[in-house]
DNA sequence: CATTTCACCTGGTGGC
DNA sequence: TGCCACCAGGTGAAAT
């Protein structure tokens, strides 16, 4: 379900709400994909330890955690790395609040609340990183929030992949998906289809542009609520009122009225206008 | 190495 | 109502 403005969303809500919380113990559930490393790992890490700040790295919640007793509280000491695949929810609740089906994991903290996070489809993954044996978690690709112009038309110098693919390639740039990459494409007048090393310099200034502004545009209105997606405290988003393409197929251009396509590449739906990206 | 395809899951929708 | 095909915000392993 979400990409970068939902994900930024959900961790600025949890950021909010749990900074200076303590977990007291971790409950798993007992299907095996949610977890990166084993479930008991993650519990004897996260137990005990201080949320110090939660923030967004591509579409990856990074929960900055602190140990009392030893050293100084505020320097993190681990991390626990949440990606919510399509269907993941991170939610905080009351112990008392109802335990929703395709529940994996609930965080008893010290203030009351739970930490809950669900995800149907468990597309979802749990990461314990502990920072004196693990490496911080960096992101698997370049942020596209603050790239500069040059930066991003550098990446996709001499590529032999469809533009729209290279978007969604997590290696490249990362936290765009498969509705912001389709968004994007459209303002910037591209077809998903070209062939991302054979863009003019001026079709990728456009580009970035346009991923800048959508992904902007998209933060302020908490995100798109396509069929179920909420944020850390239930809410839904609003971006969706502001497709242009994304599951609009049939339906008429909102610029020029032709009716928006739909198409396959690499293997997810792709919608655009035949008419107005070139 | 770069690129493409497909498996991994559940659930909702719409046709018959 | 049931059954079935198809679709959905994402990756990572396997194939090409």
């Amino acid at each position: 379900m979400p990409e970068l403005p939902e994900v930024e969303t959900i961790a600025r809500g949890v950021h909010e709400r749990l900074r200076g919380d303590q977990i007291l113990e971790a409950w798993f559930g007992s299907h095996k994909e949610p977890f990166k490393n084993s479930p008991g790992r993650q519990a004897a890490g996260l137990e005990g330890r201080t949320i110090l700040s939660v923030h967004r790295t591509g579409k990856h919640i990074v929960v900055e955690l602190g140990k009392s007793g030893a050293g100084n509280l505020n320097e993190p000491t681990a991390q626990w790395i949440v990606h919510l695949g399509m269907t993941g929810r991170l939610l905080v609740t009351t112990p008392d609040a109802e335990v929703a089906p395709h529940t994996h994991a609930r965080l008893r903290l010290k203030s009351g609340r739970e930490l809950r996070f669900v995800d149907p489809r468990r597309f979802g993954r749990l990461e314990f990183r502990e920072l004196s044996s693990d490496a911080a978690f960096t992101g698997p690709g370049k942020e596209p929030t603050t790239i500069t112009p040059d930066d991003f038309a550098k990446l996709f110098r001499g590529r032999r992949l469809a533009i729209k693919a290279a978007l969604l390639n997590q290696t490249i740039l990362h936290g765009v998906g498969n509705i912001y990459a389709d968004e994007s494409l459209f303002r910037a007048g591209i077809r998903p289809k070209r062939m991302a090393g054979r863009l003019k310099r001026d079709e990728l200034l456009r580009l970035h542009a346009a991923i800048q502004e959508v992904l902007a545009h998209a933060i302020q209105l908490g995100g798109s609520s396509v069929s179920d997606y909420v944020d850390a405290n239930g809410v839904r988003g609003f971006f969706q009122l502001e497709h242009r393409v994304y599951l609009r197929t049939g339906q008429p251009c909102l610029v020029c009225g032709t009716p928006i396509r739909r198409i396959l590449l690499a293997g997810r739906g792709t919608h655009y206008c035949p008419t107005c990206q070139r």
